[in-house]
RNA sequence: GGCGGGGUUCCCGAGCGGUCAAAGGGGAUGCGCUGUAAACGCAUUGGCUCUGCCUUCGCAGGUUCGAAUCCUGCCCCCGCCA
């Protein structure tokens, strides 16, 4: 073993939270052949965010030093459907649904990845086994392992359900590490138990042993909770310029440190006030998902319209049907902007909602459609329509 | 198989014959303040042709002037015993 393999794994490990076990990256490392590294996708949420970069710039290091990306498609675990606790209402997707996903999915990631050096399988390809070789696998474990848990022996004490194709996930995730001879797993420190059930699976199998890397789990724009799509907490990495500077700075600061370290690898700079941070967070991460141009029009996109509340200069055309009736506003406002007419009164009422910088009321519930044409119809802080009449 | 506990609006959770579109909290949204931060205050949170009307409390029937609340059947969930 020499001094460069002990860097490297130095260098690799260097921001995750464990490397288990002590030295493995090391041992691994030394065989000098390119390692296989895993990560298991799951094609039902197809869109990438913040979060999900968080491990996927890990595997970019990986590649980077001529190591191969193993990713899974869980397209054969979506199909049976996860009952997981309360959440029972995770669907079974259909091939169409698993495959389209799955494609979006490896897109978004090649923001991040390396698309040469992936090595894209589908747990369908093994997983679709008979039950003799099930039950081989069931043999593995046992069911006090698996309640080792944390969520299990949660959910366990307090007397949630947990059914046995719950208990059987965690199995078939490992049994993935086996059929694609992985050499490391990198997940999300919730992924720590799977990860290491992964090796003990390997282990069973009669194949050397992955290492499990797990990573921080980047905290949502709540500040608290993990970043997720299904806590509607999250930046997607195909969003827009502005979308993604103004989500970010609605970020609390308590969670900037934690931004700053998992996303830029770096401490928020010293010399700055947190707001300054935070919109040099947000431009950094513009560039990052699209370019130093686009960062700097979203700087000012959101300078106009959040600092000095001004109206955007890409405002979208609402058209009207007629152009000489009147036009009741709850209509319009629930058409043009998804919500319901009742909830657009309670808006009105409330103050919400402008037209040509003229705050409306509950007495404007019906306008003269000649009043409108032309005119910016705002609707809280961020919704903005002009609205066109027909000639 | 036996016994017990449940299914209420986005979530948790009260309600147990009228005063119920349903307490309280969370979340979300709006307004104010502000750095689209935090903290704080106020408001809103089923739908609509909106001082009223319509449809909701697992599903289907029934009792009643009147049911989320009572009765019957069904479906689903949880626990304990075996």
């Amino acid at each position: 073993m020499t001094g460069s393999e002990a860097s490297d794994a130095a260098f690799l490990a260097r921001d995750a939270v464990d490397c288990l076990p002590d030295s493995g990256l090391q041992r691994k490392l030394a065989t000098g052949r390119p390692l296989r590294v895993k990560l298991g996708l799951d094609p039902t949420a197809p869109d990438v965010h913040l979060g999900h970069t968080v491990v996927l710039r890990k595997l970019r290091e990986f590649q980077d030093r001529g190591h191969v990306v193993v990713l899974i498609i869980g397209d054969y675990t979506a199909r049976i459907g996860d009952p997981s606790g309360r959440s029972s209402i995770r669907p079974r997707l259909s091939g169409e649904q698993v495959d389209a996903n799955a494609r979006s999915y490896v897109e978004q990631a090649a923001t991040v990845l390396d698309p040469d050096c992936i090595e894209l399988r589908h747990n369908s390809e093994w997983l679709d086994m008979a039950m003799v070789d099930l039950f081989a696998l069931a043999r593995t474990t046992t069911v006090a392992q698996l309640l080792e848990r944390d969520d299990f022996s949660t959910r366990y004490a307090a007397h949630e359900p947990i059914s046995i194709l719950e208990l059987l996930y965690p199995l078939m995730q490992a049994y993935d590490s086996v059929a694609v001879r992985a050499d490391v797993e990198l997940g999300g420190t919730d992924q720590k138990f799977n990860l290491l059930l992964g090796r003990d699976v390997q282990r069973a199998y009669g194949i050397d042993e992955q290492v499990a890397l797990t990573m921080p789990i980047l905290t949502g724009l709540d500040g608290e909770r993990k970043m997720s799509k299904s806590l509607g907490n999250h930046i997607g990495v195909g969003e827009s310029p502005e979308e993604i500077y103004g989500k970010t700075l609605s970020l609390p600061d308590a969670a900037m440190d934690g931004w700053f370290a998992l996303l830029l690898g770096e401490s928020p700079p010293p010399d700055l006030a947190p707001r300054d941070a935070k919109h040099a967070l947000a431009r950094r991460l513009v560039e990052r998902l699209h370019s130093a141009q686009d960062a700097h029009s979203a700087a000012e996109h959101f300078e106009r319209v959040f600092v000095q509340h001004e109206i955007p200069d890409d405002v979208e055309d609402a058209w009207l049907d007629d152009a000489d009736a009147t036009v009741h506003m709850p209509a319009l406002i629930a058409a043009c902007f998804g919500r319901s007419r009742s909830e657009a009164r309670r808006l009105l009422g409330q103050g919400a909602v402008k037209l040509g910088g003229q705050t409306l009321t509950t007495d404007d519930l019906d306008l003269p459609a000649e009043r409108l044409d032309g005119a910016i119809l705002q609707v809280g802080k961020r919704g903005f329509r002009r609205i066109r009449a027909p000639r």
